[in-house]
This record gives C-alpha cells, sequence and structure tokens, in this order.
DNA sequence: TTTGTCACG
DNA sequence: ACGTACGTGACAAAC
C-alpha cells in the first residue's frame, strides 16, 4: 500500500517557531528557527514513515468561505509576527529544492485541501499520514489514515489513532467536529456551550449519538444545562459547519475532481541543488540527517564504503599497485606513533602499508597528496627517511582559499566541498585494523583502517574541487611554488629543533627565583602584606586601593589596569612600582622561558618545536612548544635566555634578517617617491624620514626626531591613528596629529596608496599581497563601526605583513633548495618572520652565508633594493 | 574557558 | 561614549 503523507504548512512552522529559540539564525543574521524546526519534522517524518508521495498544503490569505459565512472566525487573531513571516518562503524554497509539492486553495484552508487529498487517497487505496499541529484533524483519523499530531513543540508528536481518540476524547472520530463544536474553540474564536467542556461534551455524545439526538431532548438535561444548550443551538451548529473540513476542494492540476496523486512522489534528490539552499540556511546537522535517510548512499559522493586491505608483499609489487605519483595518503596512528600510511588507489579501494615498508616505497622523487601532510613528513624525517614532494595539501589548501578560518579537518572539508558525509574513525575494533593488532582477548583492535581509506579517498576527491577555488584566486602559484614546497621543508626544520644548554638554563632559573624571592618580600614589606603579585586582582587591590595611586587607565572589562604602559608613569608615584616591574619581566623568563622550556628539552638536548602554516591570517607562520619566534631580544635581561641556545661543536648561527622589509614592501606597493629614493640611497630609513617631516638636513635630526620618526614609519603599517601614536610617545593628541599630517604631506603616495587599499578591500571584500595571497575582511562590511574601523586597519596591514611572509617564505624553499642542491649541511632552524636562523657547520661558514644573503635579497625584484644583515655566532645571544 | 599580561616581529 | 596600531603564543589566575 503506498503511502501518502499531508502536512499542514503553517501549522507546523507556527509551532517550531514558537518551540525553538529565536537565536537559530544564519551568520548574516537571518532567523532560521522555524524553517529549522519545520525541516527538521520533515526530514523525521522521511525517515520514520517513509512516504511513497508528500504534498504541503498552505493557508492563503484572504478571506475563506468560514469567515464569510461567520464574520467572527479567527477575529481575534493578530497578524504573525514579521520573524515567522520572513521565514515561509524559506520553508517554502527548502520544499522546492526537495521537490515537494505545495498546495493551497483559495477560499479554503490548508485542513479541507487535506481533507480532501486523504478523501481522494483513501479511495484510491494510499495509506495516509496526516501531520499537523491542529486537532481539527483528528476528524480524519481512520484505520488507514494516521494523524500525527505535534502536542508541545516539534518532538511531543502523538500518533492520533481512531483508538487514541476515543480513548482521550470519548468520542470517534466521525464524533470529533461535533464534540468540538459543542465544546467551541478559543483559537478559532468559535464559542461553545457554558458550561460544556471536554466531559459533558462527550458524555452527551455518548448518551444521544449526535448534536440532533442532544436537542431533540432538550428536556432530558438539568435545568441549567438546558437553558444553556437552547441558547446555543444556533452558534454550535454553526461551529460544526465551520469545523467540519471540506473534502472536495477543487485543486489546481486536477482533472475532474481529483487530483494525481503520484504526482506527489518523492523525486530524486538533486543533492549539488539542495547543499546550496542547506548551506545558505547554515542548516548543518539537518544535511547530515538527510544524507543518513534511506537511499542516499547513492548520492554521497564519499559515501561509499571503501574496501582496504592490510597488504603484504615486496615494496615493487605495492608500487605498482599504487601507480604513479602523486599518491594520496592519510596517515595511521596508534598511541601517538605513526604505524604506517593508507593510500588510495581508487575510489572504492586503498591500501595500508607498515611504515617499515614506507621507506621502500616513498623516495625523493615520489609525491604524494593528503591533509596536513607535514605532521606526516615530520615523523618520517625523525625515522631519518627521504621524504617525497607534496603534491598537494587539502588543509593548506583551505587555509590559502580562506586563511582567516580555522583549519578544517578533512571530515568537515568532505562535507563543505563534497557534500559528503563521511564518518569520524570508529572507537576501536569496530572497523579493520592492522593484521595482528589483537587485545588480550585476541579481539581484533587498534586504529580504524576503513576509516583511513576512507580519508585518503576523500583526499583525491578534494584535490579538483579546492584548485579550482585556488586558480580562481589567483592563488595557483603561491600554493605550488611557495606553500607546497614549504611543507618539507618545515617538517625537516621541526625534526631538526635547535640546542639548547640546559644547564645554563637551570642556572639562570636559580638565579632568577633568587633575585624573585627578594623583590616578592620587599613589594609584600611596601605593600603592608602578604598577597600574590601574580593576580592582577590582588595586585589592583594593593595599587589603587591600599596604597591609592592614580588610575590611568582601564581593562577592556573596565577595571583598573596593572600593566607594564600604567606602571611606567606610576613610578614616581611609589618605590614599590619599580619592583613590581622588574619582578614582572623576571617571573616573565622564569615561567615562560626558563621553567616552560626545560621540560621540551629532548634527550639530545634539543627543542622542536611546531611551526604552524596555517594559522596566521596574514600567510605568516607561527611556532609552538615551544614558540621561538618570541624569545627575548629587547632588554638586557631578556637577551640573557639568548645565551641557552647553542649551536654544536664545529657548528655556529648563522643569522640573516631582512632589513625594514616592510616599509620596503610600503614603498613598493605605494611607489612614494621619497620613500623609494630613501630606500634606493640605502639611508638610515627612520632618520630620512625625520628629516622630511621636519624639513631639515639628515644630519640636524635629533634623537627624538628619529624616535618620533620610526614611531610614525611602524604606526602606518599598522593604520595608526592619532590616539596610538599620541600614546606611545608620551605626546598629546594634537602633537601626535601633526606629526601624522607632515608625514603624509612629505609622503603624498603613501596617503594615497592607504585609501586605495582600503576602497578597493571594501569593494572587493578581500585584500592580496604581491603573490597571490587573500584575506578575506568581513569586518569592513560591519554595521559596528569598531569593527569597521578595526577591517580597515588590517586592510592596510595585511598586504604588507603578507607579502613579507610570501617574499621570506619563497627565499626559504629556494635557500633549501640550493643548500641541498650543493650538498652543503647547513639546516635552517628558525623563520622570525623577516629573520632565518641556521645552524652552519665552520667549514661552510663562508658559502652559506653568501648564498643566504644572495638568495634573500634576489628572490623577488622590487622597486627598492632588499637588504639583508647578517650576523653569527655560537648562541643566538652573541650573533649580531 | 576567559582575562590580563607580556614576549617577539 | 567608546576605543584607539597589525600579527602571533604562553603563562598565571580566576571563573
Amino acid at each position: 500500500m503506498p503511502k501518502l503523507a499531508l502536512l499542514d504548512g503553517h501549522s507546523l512552522a507556527y509551532r517550531a517557531f514558537y518551540a525553538l529559540p529565536s537565536d537559530l539564525a544564519t551568520p548574516a543574521g537571518q532567523v532560521t528557527n522555524a524553517v529549522f524546526g519545520f525541516t527538521s519534522m520533515l526530514i523525521k517524518l522521511l525517515g520514520d514513515e517513509q512516504p511513497d508521495a508528500v504534498a504541503v498544503a498552505w493557508d492563503l490569505r484572504g478571506p475563506t468561505f468560514r469567515s464569510q459565512k461567520y464574520a467572527e472566525y479567527k477575529a481575534q487573531r493578530a497578524s504573525p509576527p514579521d520573524l515567522f513571516a520572513s521565514q515561509l518562503p524559506l520553508i517554502r524554497e527548502v520544499l522546492d529544492v526537495m521537490q515537494i509539492s505545495q498546495l493551497s486553495a483559495p477560499g479554503f484552508e490548508a485542513d479541507d485541501i487535506i481533507a480532501t487529498l486523504a478523501a481522494q487517497g483513501r479511495k484510491e487505496g494510499w495509506e495516509i499520514v496526516v501531520v499537523t499541529g491542529d486537532r481539527d484533524a483528528f476528524q480524519l483519523s481512520a484505520p488507514s489514515t494516521t494523524i500525527l499530531y505535534t502536542r508541545r513543540g516539534i518532538s511531543d508528536v502523538v500518533e492520533a489513532t481512531p483508538a487514541w481518540i476515543e480513548e482521550r476524547y470519548g468520542v470517534t472520530p466521525d464524533k470529533y467536529v461535533e464534540y468540538a463544536a459543542l465544546r467551541g474553540d478559543n483559537s478559532d474564536n468559535l464559542p461553545g456551550v457554558p458550561g460544556v467542556g471536554e466531559k459533558t461534551a462527550s458524555k452527551l455524545l455518548a448518551e444521544y449519538g449526535s448534536l440532533d439526538g442532544i436537542f431533540s431532548h432538550l428536556d432530558e438535561h438539568s435545568p441549567k444545562l438546558r437553558e444553556n444548550l437552547a441558547a446555543c443551538r444556533e452558534q454550535v451548529m454553526l461551529n460544526r459547519d465551520l469545523m467540519r473540513l471540506v473534502t472536495d476542494v477543487s485543486l489546481p492540476d486536477a482533472s475532474g475532481s481529483t487530483v494525481d496523486l503520484d504526482a506527489f512522489s518523492l523525486g530524486d534528490w538533486q543533492y549539488d541543488e539542495i547543499r546550496p539552499v542547506f548551506d545558505g540556511l547554515a542548516f548543518r546537522s539537518l544535511w547530515e540527517r538527510l544524507l543518513e535517510l534511506e537511499g542516499v548512499a547513492d548520492h554521497s559522493p564519499a559515501g561509499h564504503t571503501v574496501d582496504v586491505e592490510v597488504l603484504s608483499g615486496s615494496p615493487e609489487a605495492v608500487a605498482a599497485e599504487l601507480g604513479d605519483a602523486p599518491r594520496p595518503v592519510d596517515p595511521v596512528w596508534d598511541g601517538g606513533d605513526l604505524i604506517g600510511l593508507t593510500f588510495a588507489i581508487d575510489a572504492t579501494t586503498a591500501r595500508f602499508i607498515r611504515l617499515d615498508d614506507v621507506a621502500a616505497l616513498l623516495s625523493e622523487s615520489d609525491s604524494i597528496i593528503g591533509h596536513d601532510t607535514k605532521t606526516v613528513l615530520r615523523e618520517l624525517a625523525t625515522a631519518g627517511m627521504a621524504l617525497p614532494h607534496v603534491a598537494f595539501d587539502t588543509a593548506l589548501a583551505a587555509y590559502v582559499i580562506n586563511p582567516a578560518q580555522r583549519t578544517p579537518t578533512i571530515e568537515e572539508l568532505a562535507y563543505r566541498e563534497l557534500g559528503a558525509s563521511l564518518e569520524p574513525p570508529d572507537d576501536a575494533g569496530a572497523g579493520a585494523v592492522p593484521q595482528g593488532a589483537f587485545d588480550f582477548d585476541g579481539v581484533a583492535t587498534g586504529p580504524d583502517l576503513d576509516a583511513s581509506g576512507r580519508r585518503a579517498v576523500t583526499v583525491a576527491r578534494l584535490v579538483e574541487p579546492l584548485q579550482a577555488q585556488l586558480d580562481a584566486r589567483g592563488s595557483r602559484d603561491l600554493m605550488a611554488s611557495i606553500e607546497l614546497p614549504m611543507v618539507p621543508l618545515l617538517a625537516v626544520m621541526e625534526a631538526t629543533g635547535i640546542g639548547v644548554d640546559r644547564h645554563f638554563l637551570e642556572d639562570f632559573g636559580d638565579n632568577l627565583r633568587r633575585r624573585l624571592a627578594v623583590l616578592e618580600e620587599e613589594i609584600h614589606a611596601a605593600a603592608g602584606g602578604v598577597f600574590n603579585i601574580n593576580s592582577t586582582l590582588q595586585l589592583r587591590e594593593v595599587l589603587f586601593d591600599r596604597l591609592g595611586l592614580p588610575v590611568l587607565k582601564k581593562t577592556p572589562k573596565g577595571v583598573p589596569s596593572t600593566d607594564a604602559s600604567v606602571l611606567q608613569k606610576l613610578r614616581s608615584e611609589h618605590a614599590v612600582v619599580d619592583k613590581l616591574l622588574e619582578y614582572r619581566e623576571l617571573e616573565k623568563l622564569r615561567s615562560t622561558y626558563v621553567d616552560a622550556m626545560l621540560p621540551l628539552i629532548e634527550a639530545d638536548g634539543r627543542v622542536r618545536g611546531k611551526f604552524n602554516q596555517m594559522a596566521a591570517a596574514t600567510g605568516r607562520l607561527s611556532q609552538e612548544q615551544p614558540n621561538l619566534q618570541n624569545i627575548p631580544i629587547r632588554s638586557e635581561e631578556g637577551r640573557a635566555i639568548r645565551r641557552a641556545f647553542v649551536a654544536p661543536p664545529g657548528s655556529v648561527f648563522l643569522v640573516a634578517d631582512y632589513s625594514q622589509i616592510e616599509l620596503r614592501i610600503l614603498a613598493h606597493l605605494s611607489e612614494d617617491a621619497g620613500l623609494v629614493e630613501a630606500f634606493a640611497k640605502d639611508l638610515d630609513i627612520h632618520t630620512a624620514t625625520a628629516a622630511r617631516i621636519n624639513g631639515i638636513e639628515p644630519d640636524a635630526v635629533t634623537e627624538e626626531q628619529r624616535r618620533r620618526a620610526k614611531m610614525v614609519n611602524f604606526g602606518l603599517l599598522y593604520g595608526m591613528e592619532a590616539y596610538g601614536l599620541a600614546q606611545r610617545l608620551e605626546i598629546s593628541r594634537e602633537e601626535a596629529a601633526e606629526q601624522i599630517d607632515a608625514y603624509f604631506s612629505q609622503f603624498p603616495q603613501v596617503r594615497d596608496f592607504m585609501k586605495s587599499i582600503v576602497a578597493d578591500a571594501r569593494a572587493t571584500g578581500y585584500t592580496t599581497t604581491l603573490l597571490g595571497r587573500r584575506r578575506y575582511l568581513p569586518e569592513l562590511a560591519s554595521s559596528n563601526f569598531r569593527d569597521r574601523q578595526m577591517g580597515e586597519r588590517m586592510a592596510l596591514n595585511a598586504p604588507i605583513q603578507g607579502a613579507a611572509a610570501d617574499i621570506i617564505k619563497k627565499a626559504m624553499v629556494e635557500l633549501q633548495a640550493v643548500l641541498r642542491a650543493r650538498g652543503l649541511a647547513a639546516e635552517m632552524l628558525l623563520q622570525i618572520h623577516d629573520e632565518l636562523v641556521l645552524e652552519v657547520p665552520d667549514d661552510e661558514f663562508d658559502e652559506v652565508s653568501e648564498l643566504t644573503r644572495q638568495v634573500m635579497e634576489n628572490v623577488i625584484e622590487l622597486r627598492v633594493p632588499l637588504k639583508v644583515d647578517l650576523g653569527s655566532g655560537p648562541t643566538l645571544a652573541d650573533t649580531k
């Protein structure tokens, strides 16, 4: 028996609207609670009831036969809130894209349409399921017609069978209308008989069988009831007529009096059309539920079961089966160790290769594709194995496509790009496991190889759509010639690490602790009591309440700040402030650079941080555990930490840093004559800037003038305003504004460039670097002034900081190629944004120094020369 | 997990 | 009246 599901659109949408929170919304701010709830109910219905055909009936605005018969019908109803009305077109869109028929008829309500279709369907041998939040539909209940009634919310659905209705209301479905007519319906503005509620109505109907029976035996009722019934007779009869659903509504596309119910059959869903609609509504979980419905596997690109075999045999035989590179791989981990790689063979097959055999399978002439390949390559490098090229990396591609987003997992990417639901790995034992992996009871256990195979296959499928997006953004080259070659290089750098003098660090830590103990005691004495100096809460109390120092600045939360800029200004107010500044400095060194570093030193005396290639929105690298990009250098005390980083005997550190690379990029991009000339002449840029701002000769520039010009120069790169400059220079806002005005009048092309950068970013929604790296700036379109201003500053900075990142990455790739081509043993260890640190054997020093400078200075041709300063020494403290 | 602070470019 | 210079990672405290 075919099954037809009939839905009351408004009724269900309304239930959803009030059942779900109105903060359910798309990122763009469209509230979607009704759409979500409706769609959720629809998907549940499709799964639970498995109907063959579905139709949704809608009420139309305007008069109905009911309102014409009875002007008060639903007259008390307020018009629905805008938030609800605005969602109805979205529900219709969802239904349209799912090819579900929608019906309405002028002068009738959705219920009438449903009653008509149900009556016809029953005649034609369909099983009917009516889904509604309106009790009027109970009159349709029959053995072959189930009413799914949403009692409350969207999940409390009851199957209103004839038995259930009789049990609940004491009447059979065919008497329900008369029962309801007696009782009335407040929501439809139909008054019932006073004194007649649920109990009396069902009792009367049970006794007299019908309204006619009740009214023809009026004398048998109690005087009060008799009076009320008599008075309401007209109203009750009217109620009955209005509540009785019409079963012969003439519907559009009807041939004669009947509709082709087969036309409501569910069609083949076009997932590529449905997905954008669900994506637009941010319906991620609903999309996944949709995919889980029966019949979906055939349409789901990565939903195939991937057959994974644990391959044994000679590496040559495996290589033959794997075919030509590049090879899609997924790493298999067990307890933190890489135990092998799964290679995708085709759309339904993959092979797991143990790590021991991988070595014979992958050489420097091979290439792989994968998701976050650096993690794998680092392990291979650590094991001393040759590293293959990386032909594509899906995680890295996602980063280049949009560097502001958190790096997606392979599952997220599969969902986003392929509309494929990729099951996360099962718990141990669920899928195929590596051969020989058994637990104590002899049950196979270990990493899920099926899941690994699915990931490897998915990686291969993702290349094309991601590459297309890279192409569309003009980022193909950036990806191919910079980001991808960086992967094996960074893997080697991570595996190499840097030498640390543990004993020096421990001694330095002891020294710090002694001095901190003294300072702590002195600070407690000055404060008149013991407190935790590291607690800003407690320190605030001491400084501003107990000692009564003035509050100069507040934190974003509105409480007094105790940061270094505040303490600096309070030095003259109280002797404890100097001690606090010193305490803070030493405590930072102790906690972050001594105590945190010591446990990271590995057995061979080196620390191995991880470079993050997909973190910074500008294209920079970052580093963690430990982060060696922020080792102190500015203060004398902090610089001492650098003595802990040591080159092995027979080698030295070579430090090569770009001089003023960001200002040079600004000169190049703005083509400002003054700036370009200053760099062409290799002048001290801050002195030259000061000379021009002040209209004097460079020789006449004072220290203070240079300091101010330097601040202006740096501030420019960040979209500084007068307020910020004033704060940093500790001058008045007016003076700061004058400095900035003077700068822009001397360097007018810089001003024009900055204006055009922001204008372009506003027009396109993104910025682009010299080498094709995009950064999207949705903040520029924000309705919030502060966010918009932030967006403008980011727009100014991103092309400059990003270009610098592009340039040094390109230099690293080229330098590595040259070093390896020449068979040199020198290794890159660190990249600190505009600086490279290499470890160079003494006998290679001259050659590597010259190569490094050559490569870095000539990696790209700008309107101004790139300049590299070199330093070297046995520790990082003495490389200047 | 968030906040405040501070190290770097 | 607000907040006020870009980009990171790490620590300690406090929730």
